[in-house]
DNA sequence: AAATATTTTTAGTCTTGTCTAAAAATAGTA
DNA sequence: TACTATTTTTAGACAAGACTAAAAATATTT
């Protein structure tokens, strides 16, 4: 088994990779993502290349092995479903729910992961529209369209966020916006790219910014 | 906040406190009890009287302070409540779900354990039988009557289970006693105290040894 | 009460994961 | 290309929690 602290390096190599499109993650990055110190990076980097997590050469960066990759994903589903288990069942906000899936996602059972997927009916997506991976760890794509990509008239649902700060997460909460919501672009200002929406009935205005981080699929 | 150790310490306390009924634990007995060396319980119980978690005074052994009682209890109603979700909520069998509880006990959420004590339905005992603390920390008397108390023509429902084995446990699930099951005594055999008993129209006999390990109410 | 046995504590070591400070390698620039 | 800046690694230290072996305190026997 492997610990919290290596889990959490392997987390934060695949997201690095995720989100960066690279393949090749060099030190600085991986402590700058863990709030640590690169000594300690290169540190962990080591142990983990032993135990064939990670493939690593000195000042060469490092990426994931199959099986680091592997251990990556399981504790990413671990984080997600347990996502979906504190807003679908307990009533927790978006916003509310990440420390508490950092802590959860290393509890080590198979069999209680397996069961909380089904007892949630085998989710694909989390709260913050994020893809779930499954038993296997296959990974839907995950969304890449959003509001700020479409044009006046168009009607489409949110299906995720971008950005998933709680400062985000709580002002889409203010305007009543959320995983699922309607929305229908009634008018795009030149200017500065902002957007008059309709939703519920209700029209007002939302920025660029906030138009470029959620993502949407058309409804036609 | 508290380690995982520093928890594991203080609830071994709490449970041999109630299980000898003695305000006063001796090391040896929670070096024993966490399968640890008694120098690494002197170790720890330094550091915990130092956070005024324990009274503790060199070779005359420790007792929990109110604030280490609490924070026990805390653990222990947490431990408790995750076993009722897994078995009520996602079909774990009574034996399975001790050592995954052993980990969530540790996860740090106030709002969690609240949120899942109402999704549960406030329950009062663990699959087990076992009182589960309330917020407060406030716990309800622990059963106390076991089945081989009674005598002929008692009707009764289990409650509870004295010992928590494993082995105990699937050996009630293969005699498909559970929590619940209601049990009328037919007769009760002099020489070893084994009893027949009816349960489900069906007619078998138990031995005191298990007749000893499950606790019952008596139904008038 | 003295001798022996048991329990508990101390002293010193180890591992994991972190840190700082300094050295080494790589990258960028004049 | 040589010099500078940045990144990465090494070396050495530290805290937490555990361990072994030995010493000290307490209990038990005779």
């Amino acid at each position: 088994m492997f610990s919290q602290s290596e889990e959490n390096y392997l987390k934060a190599i695949y997201r690095l990779e995720l989100d960066l499109n690279e393949s090749v993650i060099n030190t600085n990055l991986i402590a700058e993502s863990l709030a640590t110190k690169a000594s300690s990076v290169t540190d962990m980097l080591k142990k983990l290349a032993l135990k064939d997590l990670v493939n690593y050469q000195k000042y060469k960066g490092v990426s994931l092995t199959k099986l680091g990759k592997s251990i990556a994903l399981s504790i990413v589903r671990k984080h997600r479903l347990w996502e979906c288990f504190m807003v679908d069942k307990l009533n927790f906000k978006w916003d509310e729910v990440h420390d508490v899936a950092e802590q959860l996602e290393h509890i080590k059972s198979e069999g209680l992961v397996n069961r909380l997927d089904a007892f949630l009916d085998f989710p694909t997506h989390d709260p913050h529209g994020d893809p779930i991976p499954d038993k296997d760890g296959k990974v839907a794509k995950h969304h890449n369209l959003v509001l700020a990509n479409f044009d006046k008239k168009t009607v489409c649902k949110v299906v995720g966020v971008k950005d998933s700060s709680n400062s985000f997460l709580k002002y889409l909460e203010k305007l009543q916006i959320s995983l699922g919501s309607v929305i229908t672009i009634k008018n795009k200002e030149e200017f500065d790219n902002s957007l008059t929406i309709e939703m519920n009935k209700l029209e007002f205005n939302i920025s660029n910014q906030i138009a470029n981080n959620l993502f949407v699929t058309k409804i036609d």
